[in-house]
RNA sequence: GCCGAAAUAGCACAAUUGGUAGUGCAACUGAUUUGUAAUCAGUAGGUUGUUGGUUCAAGUCCAAUUUUCGGCACCA
């Protein structure tokens, strides 16, 4: 005799065991035409699922984000319905559910095309208008395996084989169409309205590079119409922030085919460059770093003792001259302990901070390569931390600082944090690994931050903390990294000492950390983050004066040479054009203020200010516009507009 | 690296079944002297990513290769 509860705290007791769907109808048949799943005790269920003790329960509906998770889950199946229908041979692996859609992994011979999926969605879409019903039902081992090998689905047999400690498995039935799943589903198909396959692309089976590669067909899914249009809408949208289409259309940089995964960058683009690193110098500077300059070029001795040539030898560019063997550096971190024992240090000199603008070489894999995002050549804002492990908390806590401090001045307050521990291939004793990850923990548990934890992904030398932000259409990126590493400076690595108090040689603990991680990363997300208006500090150019006719070239020529004086970045602009197509043209490019000059502002010695967005701020005298451009910039990212 | 797609003027894009490679913007020249998102006219610009093949004829078909795009695997 089970007694519900509802979220509001009634009560309702049955005679019997009951399902989900009979304690919605007994409410109401609206709700219990709405619903999709059920909550019982807070674990998702199937409304054909029969609850027999006292239990409490939610009913989940398509308002619900689970409802929605479900109804896109379950589109996968109706993706691998429609796709048995029109490829009989096509074989099913897996079918998840991704942000804002899902995808289903196949394998068959025939390579599925932009066309195709447009025949598989019509499909789709019309076995969902018959709104046939989803039926569940829990099946043996044996039928299980019966079902599968009947239909000639040999990764699903391979699924079923891996669960070895399963009895029975969850089958939804959808009309002919079969798939395994541990659910809940959509009641019946009915509650599939909106659905657009985007693209195919091709995944390894179980994510493993040694096994065969599927075709993996990826679809996006809403409650309604409305929802999908305007997701599709959102997504065009966030294309034209892309920092490739920008880059060429601001002319920030480009990339071509003589050298793959290496920007060229423009006049613009080493500007806004030039002004991110200028940024990061200060707070070296107000954070007590020192910086050095290490060469580019280090014998491959070097790398074969810090052990980056035995993992990543295959991703570094190498060089050879006069019997020697070169490496170009892909990390800065040996080049920095040579700096640091140039002298023999004392316990005193610790922390010792040692940073670098280091640029260095990964020859990435080719199909990783993407804009700024993934290159080949990139530049660290790299610093290593010299440190006893008394210090460690400390210093950690530092770079913290540092990290959310200098992301805020750049305008983003969006940061996802991730810890990543001692993956399989790696140096350095457990012992060695458990005291950096308690450490590097307990610096964010104090700190007060929520971080996801990344079992396995830490680097070879050390685990790590990361800072990551994300791209204009969702992918996520790596910037800031915090690394604690025991091993590169002991005695058999790249053996970095102190003396401590005792008189006796130690090994000093290094903190790897960078606070934007790749320049040109780091620039590409702040094209796509500010869609190319940036903030008068970023600006490549930050004004520009715009003459009505060249009877006024001489004032605007004046008023440029004064300003840039100032140290402001100013064009003129004294072309033989009307003041609309140069407005057009400067507001394109995305100049935070046009000055217009004319007779008036020539008599009267101004310029009219129009800011970015249209709006016309009106006249200002010379000393009028420093002010409100010195204001601007001094709010760097901190501004919202 | 793997799977799939793509590559045409500085940029954005056309070019029917294989049959003279075009348009717009930008550039250059001239006219115009302009008041807040495009003044008008003219000129020039290309071995269609590269290499090879099929054909009377290739931007178009085939092969190889490079790069780019979308994913996957990788990411010190």
């Amino acid at each position: 005799m089970p007694i519900i509860t509802l979220p509001d705290g009634s009560t309702k007791q049955f005679d019997d065991a009951v399902s989900v769907m009979q304690v919605a109808e007994s409410i109401g048949a609206g709700l219990a035409k709405a619903t999709v799943a059920g909550r019982v005790n807070g674990v998702l269920k199937d409304v054909s699922d029969v609850i027999t003790e006292d239990a409490t329960l939610e009913l989940v509906t398509m308002k619900d984000e689970d409802g929605l998770h479900i109804m896109r889950h379950s589109c996968a199946h109706l993706l691998g319905h429609a796709l048995k229908q029109l490829y009989p041979d096509v074989k099913m692996a897996i079918g998840p559910v991704v942000d804002n859609g899902f995808y289903y992994d196949i394998d068959m011979s025939h390579k599925v095309t932009p066309e195709d999926l447009k025949q598989i969605e019509k499909r789709m879409l019309s076995l969902a208008k018959t709104k046939y019903p989803v039926i569940k039902k829990r099946l043996s081992r044996e039928e299980a395996n019966a079902t599968f090998e009947e239909r000639g689905e040999e990764y699903k047999l391979e699924l079923i084989r891996d669960l070895e400690n399963e009895t029975e498995f969850g089958f939804y039935f959808h009309e002919e169409y079969v798939d395994m799943c541990v659910g809940p589903h959509v009641p019946h198909m009915g509650f599939i309205k909106a659905l657009k396959l985007t693209h195919v692309a091709g995944a390894y089976w179980r994510g493993n590079s040694d096994n065969k590669m599927l075709q993996r067909i990826y679809g996006v899914a809403f409650a309604n119409k409305q929802d999908l249009k305007s997701y599709l809408l959102m997504m065009e949208e966030a294309e034209k922030r892309d920092h490739r289409k920008l880059g060429k259309a601001l002319d920030l940089f480009h990339l071509e085919e003589v050298s793959p995964g290496m920007a060229f960058w423009h006049p613009k683009g080493t500007t806004l460059y030039r002004v991110v690193e200028e940024y990061m110098r200060s707070q070296l500077v107000e954070n007590d770093y020192d910086e050095i300059r290490t060469p580019l070029i280090m014998d491959r001795s070097l790398w074969e003792k810090s052990g980056h040539w035995d993992k990543f030898k295959d991703n570094m560019f190498t060089t050879e001259t006069d019997n020697r063997d070169y490496a170009v550096k892909p990390m800065n971190c040996p080049g920095h302990i040579q700096v640091y024992n140039r002298h023999l240090n004392s316990y005193r000199d610790l922390p010792v901070r040692i940073a670098e603008f280091g640029t260095v070489h990964r020859n990435e894999p080719s199909g990783t390569l993407h804009g700024l995002m993934r290159v080949r050549s990139f530049t660290q804002d790299d610093a290593h931390i010299f440190c006893t492990e008394d210090q460690i908390k400390q210093e950690v806590q530092g770079c913290i600082d540092l990290v959310f401090k200098t992301y805020a001045d750049f305008g983003f307050d969006n940061i996802d944090v991730k810890f990543s521990t001692r993956p399989e291939q790696r140096v350095g004793s457990d012992n060695v690994w458990d005291l950096a990850e308690k450490a590097l923990e307990e610096t964010l548990q104090e700190a007060g931050l929520e971080y996801k934890l990344q079992p396995g992904e830490g680097a070879f030398y050390g685990p790590k903390i990361e800072f990551q932000l994300k791209d204009c259409i969702g992918r996520v990126w790596q910037c800031g990294t915090i690394q604690l590493d025991f091993s590169m400076t002991q005695a058999e690595r790249l053996n970095a000492v102190y003396i401590g108090q005792d008189n006796e040689k130690h090994h000093p603990v290094m903190i790897h950390r960078a606070i934007l991680g790749s320049l040109e990363r780091f620039v590409g997300i702040l094209i796509e983050h500010y869609e190319g208006k940036f903030p008068t500090w970023l600006a490549p150019v930050q004004c520009v004066i715009a003459s009505i006719s060249d009877v006024h070239n001489e004032y605007v020529l004046e008023m440029t040479k004064n300003l840039k004086k100032q140290g402001f970045r100013v064009d003129s602009d004294l072309r033989n054009e009307k003041v609309g197509f140069k407005i057009r043209e400067h507001t394109m490019q995305r100049v935070p203020y046009i000055l217009v000059v004319g007779d008036q502002e020539m008599a009267n010695g101004t310029v009219n200010v129009r800011a970015r967005g249209g709006n016309n701020l009106g006249s200002f005298t010379y000393s009028e516009l420093v002010d409100l451009l010195s204001n601007d910039i001094s709010k760097l990212g901190r501004v919202v507009e």
